[in-house]
DNA sequence: ATGATTCTTTGATCTGTATCAAGGCAAAAA
DNA sequence: TTTTTGCCTTGATACAGATCAAAGAATCAT
């Protein structure tokens, strides 16, 4: 075993929870002060400029990490070269399968990424010892695991305009910072070729289905890259999602 | 708490591994036998007929369970009645979310199902109790996980030929219970309509696909339900994976 | 058995999205 | 500033798979 000891050092202040990354995710809501001097003592930022590749499928993992800033994305390439996106990693996510030697995608920055990233051995150690970091992270997969599931039915049943819809009102409802949200500036951190490969389709049908919209006064770009949804409740029509929700993600 | 004592059956023969459903994904491999027989002690067999919905989207996970014999499918649908399924069950498979309350999609049996339950908050006290239990069902999600997103590429990216071939070739590899197995003859268990639901596809095309393929020589229909592959290397070629594998279902 | 029902196959046609192609715009480089 | 470069938009066309339709098997009920 070699997680770290307690270390001696009476004159930091204690760690904060809100200092550990990790937490973006409420990993360490429960975790004690000795808990979070140990996970501060495996911890060290790295840093990916935009197009980086972070992982390569099949490589081992050397670290977990948690996302602190920019986006990256999950992805399958076929041999000849078709692509499709199987996640997408926002601030606070996770990266890492506890007991996985390697991933089955690559992960690549879409814009400059910052990651929080723990020495996986130690980091395993920990989780081993720690009930409920384990538990954590059985309901980080869970809902990893229904949102793949959200995105199955998106992939295999929605039209181009019901793709778009709802991958727009995702990023409406995952990065809006207010409590109403609706009509913020939302940056979409991706090209027309990146979303297309999220999305299953090609780029100029997700330019078409965009301008569509557009058209439509549903959302509005301020340029190619921002945009603010003009009406939240069209777009939740055009998603073909219950209005209930129950939609993950 | 309400996990069962353990039981006083000094008559009965000790509980044996082999007697444990859930076993079938070897999630009590590393039990002992106190831990076996506190299985047993919360076991009971459900069977459903085949097109009996097992559980309803939303409806509150009474039990856990794997499944002994049948085949059973995750479906989700849309208001105007699109259905994707999202998991297909085969027996050995397990249902059930540690900590969840409720599941996502609706859980249908396609043929004649048999299921070892265990009662839901009892099992989760076993699990609270048995970190290798717990590990195991993390394993057991993270490959749920690991196939949702190859399906994801299945579902954006493939053509309807990849998509049937792909299908065929994982019921082959799910089903030959010989070593080399290219030659048993394999029960589809699922309708045209079924198929198409999984793979995104319509049963026109399911049924088309079918055809070509077994005028290609690739595979050969006994009857409608029943298939042998005829040239196992055409069809992983036409599955358009890799050739090395690597891919989970 | 026999008729009813359900599933499957196959054909004809339609359509949503891909593909091919050509400019347009904005940021970066010269 | 001008040029280059990389995205993006829009139009024209093609095609894979959906939809519509009808006839054939298999299974089920009586």
């Amino acid at each position: 075993m070699n997680q770290p000891k307690k270390l001696n050092t009476p004159s930091v202040a204690p760690i904060k929870c809100s200092q550990c990354p990790i937490r973006h995710r409420a990993v360490c809501a429960r975790c004690d002060d000795d808990e979070l001097e140990i996970l501060e003592s495996m911890k060290s930022y790295k840093t990916y400029a935009a197009g980086d590749v972070i992982l390569w499928r099949g490589e081992p993992l050397e670290f977990v990490a948690s996302v602190v800033t920019g986006v990256a994305t999950l992805s399958k390439t076929m041999e000849d070269g078709r692509t499709q996106m199987v996640g997408l990693l926002l601030p606070s996510d996770f990266i890492g399968r506890p007991g996985r030697e390697q991933i089955e995608f690559d992960v690549t920055a879409t814009v400059d990424v910052t990651l929080c990233c723990f020495d996986r051995p130690r980091f395993e150690s920990l989780v081993c010892e720690t009930p409920h970091i384990a538990q954590r992270l059985m309901e980080l997969a869970l809902d990893e695991l229904d949102a793949a599931r959200d995105w199955m039915l998106l992939l295999g049943r929605k039209t181009a305009r019901e793709k778009i819809a709802t991958f727009i009102e995702m990023l409406a409802r995952r990065s809006s910072h207010g409590q109403d949200g609706s009509k913020d500036v939302i940056d979409l951190h991706m090209t027309r070729d990146q979303i297309a490969n999220y999305l299953g389709l090609t780029l100029e049908t997700v330019s078409r289905q965009f301008s569509a919209l557009k058209k439509d006064g549903v959302i509005d770009f301020s340029d190619r890259k921002h945009f603010t949804v003009e009406d939240i409740a069209a777009l939740q029509d055009e998603t073909g999602d219950d209005a209930d929700g129950g939609v993950v993600y």
